[in-house]
DNA sequence: CGGCACCTTGAAACCGATCAAAGGGTGTGG
DNA sequence: CCACACCCTTTGATCGGTTTCAAGGTGCCG
């Protein structure tokens, strides 16, 4: 039992310079500890939560890989994040205790459950972890927005190559490659997050290709000219 | 100077029930009084704040009506929200101690200000307060998942169609008419919202008057079938 | 009353969606 | 271990909705 509270112990996990326990104090992290504890498997395919479940926890990512959607009455569905290593999952929940939308595993998965009433508790306690909750929303909040503008504004290529640097730029923080990297999703789910047709997604990596930005095997993705990408991003720079 | 300060007061406000202390007890909300000790007049046009100012405060919409937008280097921009009566303004600003956009009046108005720290310390003492910043936040995030999906997956006139019956439900909850509307902002802020081209918006217009679900006359609008307007968001309901 | 900002409407161009078909990969069961 | 099935992906051709470009109209404010 004790060898198992420090399998699952923040103050002992390699994502603590990434994760919620970020910035906190030895002390902080041990109380902490307390309230992260219990981790879950969720195998690839399968929903951590769906829509209409029950909120009750938040969930940090501790392995795999997983999307949030959001699906209609009439069944369309929107992509509304994917989430690696390290990010939080479960915010939507708390306005009306209930999750307003699916989080899907795309690779076999591990999670830290945070339950809620907890994390505020200790939040009143350590203004460091109030702070540090209240910038994960904030975060939360300015992507969000990034992806209206994206959305909104953003012609296909834009909107791809803006996925590409997002993606490789997280992965990068994470120790790996800054120009290759594995897509965990399909083209579909990258055409929903992006509102964009799988055809139209195909379509524009075989562009990349051709114009020798990138290179792409199958889920493997190689980046060979970031800066064409970014320019690709922010089309007149120089004006 | 008492007579100013009872002017501010939460607990004297006739906002209180949709605003920030929305649920707090009496004793609760006379601590916040202590914390919103200014408001901040803005014209119609101006900044309340813009993108790169350093964040200190949240602001609730005291009076008047505004957008935030983000812009880009290239010049594009996005409206992000419209923020009315009892909403709040500037959660962006927590996550890097700066705002991530420009919060502009669309007409003149005021705000409740806010002072973030001293926001944190009262919600460390008084757990329905923390509660309630953090629903406001999660509801901002649920609010901009909503706009995902509709700035990826909907065509024109759903677009609009929701637009409108958001606004109009937003402004029921504030005794307004729940089929009359002025719109406080022009046809391309509603473009830049909608992630469609002010003629787009204009045109959408006149087929919705043509088709008789709505009547227009510049900035006034009149819903005469708000039935009409739910299946246009919700095309095939019965299937 | 004139200027200006906002709005409407038309015609043509274009981008991405749709429809269609065929070509890989991968995983499971024989 | 191989084969088949299924899913994912690519590519082509056509279609359609939205944008773009353009011109004219409306209302408001100084």
């Amino acid at each position: 039992m004790d060898a198992h509270s420090i399998k699952v112990a923040c103050s002992s996990c390699n994502l603590r310079e990434l994760c919620l326990p970020m910035g906190l104090s030895h002390d902080e992290m041990n109380k902490l500890d307390h309230v992260i504890s219990t981790r879950k498997r969720i195998k690839r395919g399968t929903a951590l939560f769906n829509t209409g479940d029950r909120f009750t926890s938040l969930y940090a990512v501790r392995s795999g890989f997983f999307k949030t959607c959001i699906t209609t009455a009439d069944g369309r569905d929107q992509v509304t994040g994917f989430q690696m290593t390290g990010e939080i999952i479960g915010l939507d929940g708390i306005v009306s205790d209930q999750h307003s939308c699916d989080a899907i595993a795309l690779e076999d998965a591990e999670v830290c459950v945070m339950p809620f009433d907890q994390l505020e508790t200790l939040s009143r306690e350590f203004n460091t972890l109030q702070h540090h909750v209240h910038k994960i929303m904030s975060r939360e909040i300015v992507r969000d927005h990034g992806v209206m503008l994206l959305l909104g504004s953003m012609r296909a290529e834009e909107r791809l190559a803006a996925f590409l640097l997002n993606l490789v730029q997280r992965l990068h923080a994470r120790g790996f490659s800054q120009s290759e990297l594995i897509l965990r999703m399909t083209r579909e789910e990258i055409g929903s997050y992006l509102g964009m047709k799988l055809e139209t997604v195909s379509r524009t990596f075989s562009k990349f290709v051709e114009d020798g930005v990138i290179e792409v095997k199958q889920r493997y993705v190689k980046i060979l000219d970031t800066e064409a990408l970014k320019r690709i991003v922010n089309p007149q720079v120089c004006n």
